[in-house]
DNA sequence: GTGAAAGCGCTAACAT
DNA sequence: ATGTTAGCGCTTTCAC
């Protein structure tokens, strides 16, 4: 055996100081020897920092803290009034377990000392509405962490939160063909990773790497083919974020496509919002020129003037139960089932009406 | 000398396995010695997990994480709008150095394993808007990581950000008597961290302990003041929540005094929301009947049926400011000035006029 | 260059 | 009951 000092003669000789630990009148944190030789040999007036987590969750192999990821760049989250309610839901089941809700950003790859995702310290995942091929999934299911994906991408092996898309979009869009439009046009959610805004070609639109935009997109064209309407007459643009802005900006280029589409299908309720502004500016009217339909059901959709025809998805019950699949995960059940499908419900209102002139197909 | 075996007949040879960790074709993570035995004993199933976030924060001493603790539960920060576009300044420091955004719910104090606030894992902290004698400030002063304090406290040897409250609504409060109106009213947000609903009475006032509330009293004072309106004679109703619900039941009951207000000041635009409504439930108009005020200036306000006239302050500034300030202090910089006060700017819009019938004081 | 080991501060397990 | 110690997995420092 190699002759080397036993441990104790660089070590001090323990952490907890020799105080009788449960006697009255000293405290029961009797932790940090070496600190408390550093207060009394430095300073004497420093305190007790209480203990140090980052130990402790090492010792513990727990941190109590759950991690959130989103697609895009973390302060779009609170930008994003979907997002917001989501992780309110989160933030509730947070709550009623005391842990803590570590928001992950993005970072550039370049990043020193691993990307965040690595490095975050949490006992768990929640990947928020990532594209199937981005490579921050692959990240978070390499920590080996239990991981709840909520909307996309639809992993079969992972515990799965999200909204029937393409029930919701299907069901909407029959509703605007049975008022008797025949001249469609989607304003789409990013596509891929490398957004690209701007009308779709069918090849592009084939190339979707975000599930839900792709499985809304699906519900369209299945609630068009239903009348007969062949997907490649319906113009989709693509819009780079969701904004009203964007919004605006994507009405404004379908407005211009000839024959001019009578209803506009937004797949969020704020491009939705911003379609309705490009309409007026238009001097046309919602819906008497032009309908208009959402996707979300935000609280605002049904204030707005005109209230909006929109799907309804329940974004906080979403987060609610993501965190709770979590938290059940992390405490070693194995909660049943692995997959949680909200139904998105059609909100019929004031935004969609017959299109202006009923004419028959030529 | 105690005779003790030294460490190593106990402990694996070394944490880096034999292999050469720059020899080509070998990955360069050559951590872990343990568990790779584990792996190779227990199942060659397993995968190299990616380094150990809480092992790396232990020895590193830094965690690359900053907490954010509010006033009240977690969840409540996400509907409040105000709240949001601060967490939205702070995410947007935040991903400019990489650092991870811990949200930190408030625990029980019975919670096992002490509060979230003692055993988050961050390297600083951001409280933001809690009241002079919350135990959390406490304990996060007592933690001894840098802390950076948002509208309250007003503690003098910490760093703060935050917005001139008194001087905001002592404009507000100035324009609205300058317009003619003598019988206010002031909706007001929370002054004790044990909330009471209803009319507040003096004493109540003075005992406020959320800073912002009392140094919006004191500016509503001022202004009413300034017009020779005594303070005795200007109903407070403190709201519970800052919701439009309260504002709704706040208004509700300061228009049922004698005589009925012709103004009612608000601290929040929420509560001004609320009260527009409850106003127009009586049959009445704003501002035709009543004028109403809020402070925040959230996007809603102007926006609003009658646009709201309102004070703005810049949420998402102060929350990256607030971030940058902690990101500095942990930088080793020792950022100057350490108080950043906002300009609180009142936004004349439509929500207030001169009172219905101006009638001289008696 | 390459390799070894000390030890961050805590807690669970074991020793008395 | 009270006291002791090993070691979580990493990084930094030191030794060769």
């Amino acid at each position: 055996m190699r002759s080397r000092r036993p441990r104790e003669s660089r070590r001090p000789a323990r952490c907890r100081p020799s105080g009788s630990p449960t006697r009255p009148g000293r405290t029961t944190c009797w932790f940090r020897h070496r600190l408390r030789e550093r207060i009394l040999t430095e300073s004497a007036r420093q305190g007790f920092h209480g203990p140090d987590a980052a130990a402790r969750s090492l010792r513990r192999g727990r941190s109590a803290a759950i991690g959130v990821l989103y697609t895009d760049r973390l302060s779009y989250a609170f930008a994003d009034p979907g997002a917001v309610r989501f992780l309110q839901g989160v933030s509730t089941a947070c709550e009623s377990t005391g842990n803590e809700l570590v928001l992950i950003p993005r970072t550039s790859d370049a990043s020193a000392g691993g990307t965040a995702v690595g490095r975050s310290i949490v006992d768990g995942l929640v990947v928020y509405s990532v594209a199937d091929d981005d490579p921050v999934l692959a990240e978070a299911v390499e920590r080996r962490l239990p991981v709840v994906v909520v909307d996309q991408p639809h992993a079969a092996d992972l515990h799965w939160v999200g909204t029937d898309d393409e029930g919701g979009s299907s069901a909407i869009c029959e509703h605007v063909v049975s008022l008797g439009h025949r001249r469609l046009a989607v304003i789409a959610t990013e596509l891929t990773r490398r957004r690209r805004g701007g009308l779709a070609s069918l090849a592009r639109q084939k190339a979707a790497t975000f599930a839900t935009t792709a499985a809304r997109l699906r519900g369209y064209r299945d609630g068009a083919a239903a009348a007969g309407i062949p997907w490649s007459t319906v113009p989709v643009y693509e819009a780079v974020e969701n904004s009203e802005e964007q919004g605006r900006a994507a009405a404004e280029a379908l407005l211009d496509t000839d024959p001019r589409p009578t209803a506009l299908l937004a797949m969020t309720d704020q491009l939705a919002f911003g379609a309705c502004q490009a309409v007026r500016n238009r001097g046309l009217d919602v819906p008497r020129d032009v309908s208009v339909t959402g996707f979300d059901d935000l609280p605002a959709a049904a204030r707005y003037e005109p209230p909006l025809t929109t799907v309804h998805q329940p974004h906080g019950t979403k987060g609610r139960v993501a965190a709770d699949l979590l938290l059940d995960l992390l405490a070693g059940r194995t909660p049943e089932p692995r997959t949680h499908t909200f139904p998105a419900t059609t909100r019929l209102r004031g935004s969609t009406a017959p299109p202006p002139t009923r004419r028959r197909r030529s």
